[in-house]
DNA sequence: CAGGATCCAATTGTGGATCCGG
DNA sequence: CCGGATCCACAATTGGATCCTG
């Protein structure tokens, strides 16, 4: 906490390079290492012996997030992913720990970790998600993909995710027809993780 | 309710002109007349002996307002005007009767009133109405009127009111300088009308 | 390609300016 | 000038597109 993110890569040995833009993802990976969670990509938590998740959120000098926040990718061919009970979504929500970084000076190294905040979603919270991960797959298993879109849901949101929007993806829509789409993602809305910010410490 | 305003028009033998812009304040005229309101600059309330005020509301096709909701002038000039209990706002606020009416279409003739509402605000939109009253009349009396903006009030806001921007009224600031200023009306947030419309039927 | 997210053009929201009638 | 409100340029938000690494 407090903590500059060149401070950080310096004690890491981790080289990024003087780019102001085209960091995207970057201090999410540095912050794990930092932390010492599993990376990789298959793995479903960061930290697995705790089902805890690590989320680098961006904020202003308020502490307000900006942007909305990436929890997983939609996966469209496995039935349990599309069960709330067992979809990654609810797992990975379950226990999560945000770590609050500067969204700004343009140099990187010398944004500052400004905040930790562990959250469990509590009753209301749950109920929302699951409402809106049902609405959207509810679109998507009735053949109605194309229905779905980023308007869609109270704090959980779905989004394209694929370079130049390319429909890489296969799926049958009303009529049982294949057809072409974007592959998406699950997001949280900059309103929703903005309250989780101020409310949990 | 469902009436369009050209048939009321017509049916009050008002003429108001082809014109589908500067309407403006025409249709709140309108339907003071075809409530038989009393009508007139002085009169507090357009029904003084209930103590109601009308309010004409301009809705989408969804019932919401898209623009704020004007009270009433800020008098800088009378002490009791600036005291809340015997404020001007709190006198037309403690009792309204909102008329929602269609935004669109282009021609103003066929635009149908949409609803009635009456309102009385409860103590959490009393308390609320308040402070945000206090807070702006607050910088007034402090001489500080030149931070008033229309970025304050949570759900009632003070706003410029004269024809370009003229500042045309003479106000003590900190150090007791008379200072030209513009003259500023009360007004209600969108967010907080659109709550009204949905609670009160 | 999945996981880490941010970018940015287009849409929405709204603060300050403006219009009309009496 | 006051009461009836709306207009509209610019600010804030955000939906869809995009970028990098392992």
């Amino acid at each position: 906490m407090g903590h500059g993110l060149g401070e950080i890569a310096l004690a890491l040995g981790a080289t990024i390079g003087d780019h102001t833009t085209h960091t995207k993802g970057k201090f999410g990976v540095l912050l794990e290492h930092a932390l010492g969670a599993a990376g990789g990509s298959g793995a479903v938590h960061d930290f697995p012996e705790l089902g805890v998740e690590l989320k680098t959120i961006p904020v202003d000098t308020r502490g307000k997030p900006a942007e909305s926040t990436y929890v997983c990718t939609l996966h469209l061919l496995s039935a349990e992913a599309l069960v709330w009970e067992t979809s990654w979504v609810k797992q990975k929500l379950s226990r999560v720990l945000f770590v609050s970084v500067d969204a700004e000076p343009a140099d990187w190294r010398e944004r500052l970790v400004r905040g930790v905040h562990y959250w469990e979603p509590d009753a209301e919270a749950w109920a929302t998600l699951r409402a809106d991960f049902e609405e959207a797959v509810g679109l998507v298993t009735t053949g109605r993909i194309e229905a779905l879109n980023a308007r869609l849901g109270q704090v959980l949101q779905v989004r394209p995710k694929a370079k130049d929007g390319k429909k890489t993806l296969l799926v049958p829509d009303a009529e049982g027809t294949l057809i072409a789409t974007v592959p998406r993602g699950f997001y949280l809305r900059p309103a929703f993780t903005t309250e989780i910010l101020q409310r949990y410490r």
